[in-house]
RNA sequence: GCUCAAGUGGCGGAAUUGGUAGACGCGCUGGAUUCAAAAUCCAGUUCUUUCGAGAGUGUGGGUUCGAUUCCCACCUUGAGUACCA
């Protein structure tokens, strides 16, 4: 009986849809695990044969998993959300609702006629609102908490707030916007609501700000630095500009180096995890403030310490009595804003200890000088603790825990507050510069700065003759787009100020430069220029005859910058000289942070991301604004459903398309959204007309797939902590720095509020490759309307046209009739060809599927031809999952003729029959060979060598005849999880009544495959010449004899005695000389 | 420029605790079946060859009895990223 693959694969889709085999439940007794999809953007073009890749191998290894005994979650979903469907809106006026549910309907058509083993009974999608009802409850979520990095994760508000009012800000250690105002407990409780609010905005993990965006006019919108490639729009190419809008912002910063550590954790592709490594972008290094000169700085009452005195500083840090030393073990690993520090000079006293960040002394009592010394620290807005020797070596855990309370209360005095070190010396100077540098130990080889052309400063510092100059250069680069800037790297441009910093270590003058290779928008936008160490500095400095000092011992810089680190010494560098890289780096920041002009600071690329988008088809945020400053609305009122608007484009005053909706005011007593009619009442106000941005629905739509029809909690507590994370996910790699990142910051959040179990939401992550397309190409002679064959185009003028894949057979030959017949080819109706061997052969190029070369293929044509069971099977062939491959329809009849194979095991002639009979030890050894590799292929994710292995099988089975129930039963199995239907069909030919789906997976047994003999091969000199089958029961003595008698292993000697004769038993002979 | 990945027949690819290179499939060649085609089946298919054999996994070196596999240098292709201080 012929394999009718149309009939088998529909009776087995409706059985399973019927049957809901693989609706996953949220109890059992079996071990859970998850496997999940990048859900899809359902796009008008429906899927290509490309697209399901990735669904096929997890769905393999989902039902692999089932057979295995595990409780299996398998959802799918829809990131309905999108530009597309809104642009097709602004052509057509179709609502975007309606298109995108047209369009599901499509992908869910040709999803199932795959046959996956999706539990469709979980399905979400981003834009049903009692799917973003809970994207918008995560937003209020983000603006009630604040970041406290003394606790290292989120926090409610209400903490702070309780916080500000029992001692102002001081002391609060928060990832913030950068410009807080330090303030008091009684300043708080004086400041206005809108006041305290625009503080607490500060330090929300969602937050307003005014921030230069991507504005792209085109489009209409704000793009994210990952929708941006090289300068223009991802989508559509639209020029892009710089811009100030009032943002929503996301703190994604305060999660930086959570992010970079949590990759250490997870099954991720390393090149994904090196980019989201270099997207967070982590330089240690330190902040400097350089001085402009122009006001005469006071002079200090710190002290400089020479070289020497340095050095028996040190000294002394290394002789510690034995109380200093039990003091020191116990608070030494303090970390952050607790760190101590021994032997440090506050004046022109040397304390014992002292955490700067909490202006807290601790000292040995005793001292001669104890009263001035208290009078001096406090007056420095240092608290002072004192202990005896004595306390210490009895008691050192009392003596730590009033240490430890001091830090968690410390006590000021209140008089200095800002006077700290950094502040105190800077103030007589009216402008600085800060810069951040992550080579703090070539500091004495700055012989200029230079800032960006936007940096604030420049106008103020611009001396009068240098004015000109400097105006031109300015209005000069703020002409050249951003796109003309990044691509000339070579061309070395800038203008001197007039103005001079002053080195903070040695006092001398350096000039101050603008250059457009500094950018506004990393750091600080200024750099402190070491020439002789790096190279674009060098250039510059080369460029405009500034002076290179070089500060490193026996290197040559008269070529190009030093830019090693390794390896170099320091030189003429004051208390620097003589140091390698590593200590000249620590001792640099020491002194810094002792003269109070700088720290060591660790630099983040990873920018805020900003959160709001001018589009319509997105999340409204749950946010209206009272008096200007946003409120949230109450989580018991979401959803707050997207409002109707009559035009989809940005409103003619530049408003977000919301501003074109009439019902979108909130009514704060009725609670509930009205009419813009009544913004005249006092209680109604404005809602955002933002949206959200498509990221935001992704963010954590994999928990809600444990739970997604609860309308109380996003999942329940019970369902979260059953499924907990992810075990496999699958999906392109283009979302290494989008999606991927901002859904591991998402999870951490949540996991801080204590809503999800794990901070990260998938254990392994696996990229699948994209399936490229094979095009074909027909060859029209320059001017003419001849089209020459493949093997006639040299030498001659050819214009290569594209052709459609579907016109060409497996031999690359074109069928010239529906060639001229095409659409798409009326001109070349009259076309003249020219053949060799009597057919026209194309050329071929593999590039991107894309249907303006005419080589995208759909995998419902292909589902029609040769069944579902034939594309899975075939998609897994082409090549490892995870490397990009070319599709060539042509290769799918080698998986089809294998199914046909397997089907005809079971059958004799026209029936089905197959035999009871004791299988022979050739038929076992075929099936659980097939077992073992079947087995570790899958669980590698080595999909591509199974299908061989079933081929192998299944020939070898034919050429034994074999169709005995005990062989056949089990490698129905095997092959279910990678040809389903067929599957199922011989499964219930076979008897069974159940769905093969959850059959246990054959186990796999050693020994039959265990062999008395081996065919060894002989190699001379590491070159196979021959085999020679000798029992493997033979010992190495008898092996050799055996062999060296042989009369082969004599003719290739040919006389020559060898020298040698490895044998490795049960592998390999090799003959040396 | 930097980071990462990969280079094996006409094509997709297989083989790594170092041990028979080219499994499996496509394509191609020849044959059987057929009026013919499709489908199916059988045989062959890395290259060179004086038919004995020899060479061969991007290139050049190295380690080893033995290297597609390990080490060094280089070349090529692809991906990501870029004046990041």
């Amino acid at each position: 009986m012929q394999y009718n693959h149309l009939d088998v694969e529909k009776k087995w889709q409706e059985f399973w849809a019927k049957n809901q085999t693989f609706k996953a439940s949220n109890e059992s007794e079996k071990p859970k695990y998850y496997v999940l999809d990048m859900f899809p953007y359902p796009s008008g073009a429906g899927l290509h044969v490309g697209h399901p890749l990735g669904y096929i191998a997890s769905d393999i290894y989902a039902r692999y998993k089932r057979h295995k005994g595990f409780n299996v979650l398998h959802p799918q979903g829809y990131d309905s959300f999108g530009l597309p469907a809104e642009q097709y809106a602004i052509q057509t006026g179709q609502h975007p609702a309606k298109t995108t549910e047209a369009n599901i309907a499509t992908y869910r058509k040709q999803l199932d006629k795959i046959g996956f083993s999706f539990d469709w009974s979980r399905e979400v999608r981003t834009s049903d609102p009692e799917y973003y009802k809970w994207t918008q409850w995560i937003f209020i979520q983000l603006f009630n908490s604040w970041y406290n990095k003394d606790t290292d994760k989120a926090e409610d508000v209400a903490t702070l707030e309780k916080i500000f009012k029992k001692e102002g800000n001081a002391k609060v250690n928060a990832v913030s916007d950068e410009d807080i105002t330090i303030f008091s407990a009684e300043e708080w409780k004086v400041f206005s609501k809108t006041e305290q609010e625009e503080i607490l905005l500060q330090y929300r993990l969602t937050f307003l700000s005014d921030t230069e965006v991507n504005w792209c006019p085109a489009l209409g919108t704000v793009l994210a630095n990952d929708e941006i490639v090289n300068g223009v729009s991802e989508r559509g190419g639209h020029p892009v500009v710089r811009k100030k809008m009032t943002q929503w912002s996301m703190r994604i910063s305060a999660y930086a180096q959570r992010l970079l550590d949590g990759l250490e954790t997870i099954d991720w592709p390393q090149p994904l995890k090196d980019s989201q490594t270099n997207w967070i972008g982590r330089s240690q290094g330190a902040m400097v403030s350089f001085k402009v000169e122009g006001n005469t700085p006071e002079s200090t009452s710190e002290v400089k310490l020479s070289y020497k005195e340095l050095e028996a500083l040190k000294e002394l840090r290394q002789n510690l009595s034995k109380a200093e030393t039990t003091l020191w073990d116990e608070i030494k690993n303090k970390k952050g804003a607790a760190k101590f520090r021994k032997k440090y000079t506050i004046g022109t006293f040397l304390v014992d200890y002292v955490c700067l960040a909490k202006h807290l002394i601790v000292e040995f009592s005793g001292k001669e000088d104890e009263a001035a010394r208290t009078e001096f620290f406090h007056k420095k807005g240092f608290n002072v603790i004192r202990f005896t020797n004595e306390e210490v070596l009895q008691n050192v855990v009392k003596v730590v825990s009033e240490i430890n309370f001091a830090i968690q209360f410390p006590k000021v005095e209140k008089t200095e507050i800002k006077n700290n070190v950094i502040t105190s010396e800077t103030k007589q100077s009216a402008y600085k510069i800060d810069v951040f540098t992550t080579r703090p130990d070539t500091i004495y080889g700055v012989s200029f700065m230079t800032l960006a052309p936007e940096h604030e400063l420049v106008s103020k510092i611009t001396t009068g003759a240098q004015k000109a100059e400097v105006e031109a250069y300015i209005s000069a680069t703020a002409k050249r787009s951003e796109r003309d800037r990044m691509a000339d790297v070579k061309t070395i441009s800038g203008a001197f100020t007039g103005a001079y910093a002053i080195h903070p270590f040695s006092g001398e003058k350096v000039q101050i430069w603008i250059g457009d290779y500094v950018l506004a928008n990393y750091g600080t936008g200024a750099v402190m220029a070491v020439p002789c160490g790096d190279q674009r500095d060098y250039d510059f400095a080369k460029h405009f005859n500034i002076p290179i000092p070089n500060i490193f011992e026996g290197v040559d810089i008269s070529q190009a910058a030093h830019t090693d680190k390794e390896g170099t010494v320091i030189a003429n560098s004051d208390f620097l000289s003589g140091l390698k890289y590593k200590k000249a780096l620590k001792l640099a920041i020491f002194e810094m942070e002792k003269r109070g002009f700088g720290y060591g600071k660790i630099n983040y690329r990873l920018r805020d991301a900003v959160f709001s988008r001018q589009r319509y088809w997105g999340e409204p945020f749950p946010v209206y604004y009272k008096d200007g400053m946003p409120q949230m609305i109450d989580a018991k009122h979401l959803p707050i459903v997207l409002p109707e608007v009559e035009k989809y484009l940005p409103t003619e005053d530049g408003k977000p398309p919301l501003g074109n909706a009439t019902e979108w005011a909130w009514d704060s007593r009725g609670k509930k959204v009205v009419s813009n009619d009544k913004l005249k009442n006092k209680t109604v106000y404005p809602l955002e007309l933002n949206t959200m941005p498509g990221w935001a629905g992704s963010s954590y739509y994999f928990n809600r797939y444990m739970d997604p029809h609860n309308e109380n909690e996003i999942a329940s507590k019970e369902n979260l902590e059953y499924w907990e994370n992810i075990d496999l996910y699958i999906g392109g790699s283009e979302h290494a720095t989008g999606h991927l990142l901002y859904a591991r910051f998402w999870q951490k959040f949540l996991f801080d509020k204590g809503i999800v179990p794990v901070d990260e939401f998938a254990k392994k992550l696996i990229n699948q490759g994209m399936i490229l397309g094979t095009s074909a190409f027909v060859y029209r002679e320059e001017g003419t309307n001849k089209f020459l064959s493949k093997g006639l185009i040299e030498g001659k003028q050819v214009q290569p046209i594209h052709t459609d894949v579907s016109l060409v057979n497996a031999s690359d030959e074109l069928d010239i009739e529906a060639f001229k017949n095409h659409v798409l080819n009326a001109d070349y109706k009259n076309a003249e060809f020219i053949l060799e061997e009597g057919v026209y052969k194309v050329g071929r190029e593999v590039e991107k599927m894309s249907k303006s070369k005419y080589n995208v293929v759909n995998p419902d044509n292909i589902v029609v031809d040769y069944g579902a069971d034939s594309l899975r099977l075939f998609e897994m062939f082409l090549g490892p999952l995870e490397q990009a491959k070319p599709w060539k329809t042509s290769g799918i009849s080698g998986v089809s003729s294998f199914l046909k194979k397997l089907w005809k095991l079971y059958f004799n002639g026209e029936v089905f029959e197959v035999s009871d009979a004791e299988p022979t030890k050739d038929e076992l050894k075929t099936l659980h060979k097939t077992i073992k590799k079947v087995e570790e292929d899958i669980e590698n994710f080595s999909f591509n060598t199974s299908v061989s292995t079933f081929m192998i099988a299944v020939n070898e089975l034919t050429t034994l005849k074999c169709n005995k129930k005990e062989i056949l039963e089990p490698l129905v199995i095997l092959v279910s999880p990678y040809a389903p239907h067929i599957a199922e069909e011989l499964w219930s030919l076979l008897g069974n009544n159940e769905s093969i789906s959850t059959a246990s997976f054959p186990v796999f047994d050693a020994k039959h495959l265990v062999e008395s003999a081996k065919v060894y091969p002989i190699s001379f000199n590491g070159k196979m010449r021959f085999t020679l089958e000798l029992p493997l029961d033979l010992s190495k003595d008898e092996i050799e004899k055996t062999v060296m008698a042989h009369e082969k292993t004599i003719a290739q000697l040919a006389g020559r005695t060898p020298k040698k004769v490895i044998v490795v038993p049960g592998k390999i002979i090799n003959i040396v000389g």
